[in-house]
DNA sequence: TGTACATCAGTGAACGCGCGTTCACTGATGTAC
DNA sequence: TGTACATCAGTGAACGCGCGTTCACTGATGTAC
């Protein structure tokens, strides 16, 4: 449901019933609806995670250089870039608003690492500083920068103008923006 | 409704309960509900046009130069960020996905300058090519890279990991983020 | 090895709720002749 | 100057809808002694 309408879309008797069971059966699973939507939005994340580390695992290996911190940085926001695009329900779910609920959710936010998207982006500037393709005092906040810039192209181009933007058009786009990114930061 | 609650706060029967008046009145100006939110994010982009104007009139007066220009876009992406903040429910309004309806809306989306934040962000980017503070061939889509940092930052600090942050911190974020754009493109 | 009991995912029926929307209508105001 | 008529914002009653949630319950499975 999060996949294809957002997290709007996710209804706990609609889930029952794809589930083929009575309504309240869900209540043995989850506390409440909000329970629910913040377990479909830390499996978003995970998913988001998930991506993220196979365009990572995609790059060819090297050993550290400013090269490859820089490919690795890349690789990060070209995924969550692809991402917001291809699964822009489970997107859009993973960063709706939470509706405050109790207790913590048992579903992981993180890939295989063990990492949240968030924690990928930084490890990825850690490694731009260890590889010294950034200055080290510059390093403290710079995932804010990084990815307040890359998300806000997904936001654009899930939910605003550019949202009738070319599939080549919008790498373009992407490409420039990373670049700024770089060169900014 | 919209400015406590946002976009979901928007509902039509609490609208006329509002005004003092039956629910089906509504309908003799909306046609639907979709109708009536979409007049209310039209006067939201509006609020959000007259708070960039706002802050680029406080600027001081002072010929075309390299310096004031940047000074203008700086007070675009100001004014953005501190609406994000304060108004946060027109702000998600004004950028909430719209429900497709029929026919267009007779509430302006434009500040007193008859353009909209979109055009103000444009407008600001021209001044930098004007005053030689941007190269023109970079000019082409660099509306995009801007909104999309200034946008995403926003967006952080509303429902993101920095709605936790100071207004203090916050500036400073928002300065670094203002440089890196300026520097990036 | 057999019995007693706790656990737990499920059932079926029902609830109140607020929503958007439709219907046929009324009564005041403006306008044409 | 007076009458006939259109316009239009509003009324009151009702609709069906799907939702989240609660209740008392059943029946299979695992576990202790």
């Amino acid at each position: 449901m999060a996949r294809l309408g957002g997290p709007t879309a996710v209804v706990l008797r609609e889930a029952t019933r794809r589930v083929g069971v009575a309504p309240n059966a869900a209540y043995r699973h989850f506390s409440s609806h909000a329970d629910l939507l913040q377990a479909v939005r830390a499996a978003a994340l995970s998913s988001l995670a998930l991506a993220i580390e196979a365009e990572i695992a995609a790059l060819p290996r090297r050993k550290l250089s400013a090269d490859s911190a820089r490919a690795t940085l890349r690789a990060v926001g070209t995924a969550y870039l692809n991402f917001a695009v291809k699964e822009t329900g489970l997107f859009r779910t993973a960063f709706s608003v939470p509706d405050r609920v109790e207790g913590d959710v048992d579903v992981a936010k993180t890939g295989h690492s063990g990492l949240n998207p968030f924690e990928l982006l930084g490890s990825a500037l850690d490694m731009m500083v260890a590889a010294g393709a950034l200055p080290p005092e510059r390093r403290p906040g710079a995932e804010y920068l990084a990815w307040s810039a890359v998300h806000g192209l997904a936001f654009l181009v899930i939910e605003g103008p550019l949202s009738t933007v070319s599939g080549k058009d919008l790498h373009l786009l992407a490409e420039r923006l990373l670049a700024m990114v770089e060169r900014g930061l």
